[in-house]
DNA sequence: AAAAAATTTAACCAATTGGTTAAACCTTTC
DNA sequence: GAAAGGTTTAACCAATTGGTTAAATTTTTT
């Protein structure tokens, strides 16, 4: 069955969802072989061990998600465009990836270094394009000054914390899954909301 | 030495520091055991089993900083009041515990049934107490109809984001120690200011 | 049809790990 | 000083798990 996939696609798939769902160190082995449909000695065959599996899987994950997203912040665009598009795009992203954000959390926090050297200095490159632009637009008066960190942790942490803590959030605030898809949209209008406010506010607090 | 502390203690301390940087399946026994310099046998003497020990740390954890951090929404107080507290103390918590949030989250991702039975009835209720704060404000007029839900999400993923993501906006935005650190006492200021200057804008977005 | 590559089977190994046991040794309590 | 409980030591068990091996079988390539 579903033999014109190559095996090999077939095990990262599998390993894909294990790796998502059970983090590095939860993950079996055995349980990606019987969901790629093939054996353990097999999967051995094709990546010779756990660590090199997992190291294929989050870089595909990474790399067949993060460059898309980010370059929209890297595009020549006016800020209110790059914010709505980006929120739209991350939003949607994790609606279809669940489990996405806290898998890549962990897996950089469980090793931060190895993540650098690969896709790090892309979306540094991407920051200072952003700085830039937030600089500029600042001098003109049309947003508050705003450092990029600032900005990018306010946009990211309003659209991931959703998702990350939903198991927490349906029961609490007794959302049933209608309610917390209905919620998400909200938050795909809601966020760039929040967030142009907050940049073209003049008043000082208080 | 450090013989007034009860064997107890030091083993939930141990227990503690290592769940939270391991989490519950990367955590060892053998290891708690040796840094609360005690030996395995003596562990399961006192806590029977991994799952038991570690059914302790979680609730402890849990209960001695949610009800004061939650109890701050359920206090007699204006909005804006509550806002700022909530954040300040938020904030200051995770500062204090830095792989709090995500060992948090992780453990109660994997297992969401056990938690609501225990704190999600209280939070349900300060949520609801929120609620109608919330609905009689925006009847006022003073600020715009929203639902808890909403409202809370976006505060705890500005607050919470910038902990969790550390490893990756340190490298990716060149920040040294002290700069994050300035960035995340920036927070305290500039998350409340986010969300209020939201709740209160009258403009319809675009 | 022959050669090469992919896949299965099944047994096996070594290391790790949660957990146990039993005897001895302290320390405190009564 | 006897009893009781806390603590150590050290060996041990059973289960899990990542990984290997070798031979047989099937599929693909030439």
């Amino acid at each position: 069955m579903t033999k014109d996939v190559s095996t090999e696609r077939k095990i990262l798939e599998a390993a894909r969802e294990v790796f998502i769902q059970q983090g590095m160190v939860g993950a079996r082995m055995q349980e990606i072989a019987d969901k790629a449909g093939i054996n353990k000695a097999l999967l051995h065959y094709y990546f010779r061990s756990k660590d090199l599996l997992f190291e294929r899987v989050f870089m595909e994950t990474l790399q067949s998600n993060g460059p898309a997203l980010f370059g929209i912040l890297g595009k020549e665009m006016p800020l209110k465009e790059k914010l709505m598009q980006f929120v739209e795009h991350y939003v949607e992203l994790m609606k279809n990836n669940p489990f996405m954000p806290l898998f890549v959390i962990n897996e950089i926090s469980r090793n931060p270094e190895k993540l650098f050297g690969k896709i790090g200095s892309q979306v540094s490159q991407v920051a200072m394009g952003l700085g830039l632009q937030l600089k500029a637009e600042a001098a003109k008066g049309t947003i508050r000054p705003i450092e990029p960190v600032d900005l990018i942790s306010s946009i990211m942490g309003l659209c991931v914390f959703p998702v990350i803590a939903k198991p927490i959030l349906r029961p609490v605030f007794g959302l049933s899954e209608e309610d917390y898809n209905k919620f998400l949209e909200r938050r795909k209008k809601e966020v760039p909301v929040i967030i142009w406010n907050y940049l073209t506010d003049k008043s000082t607090n208080e």
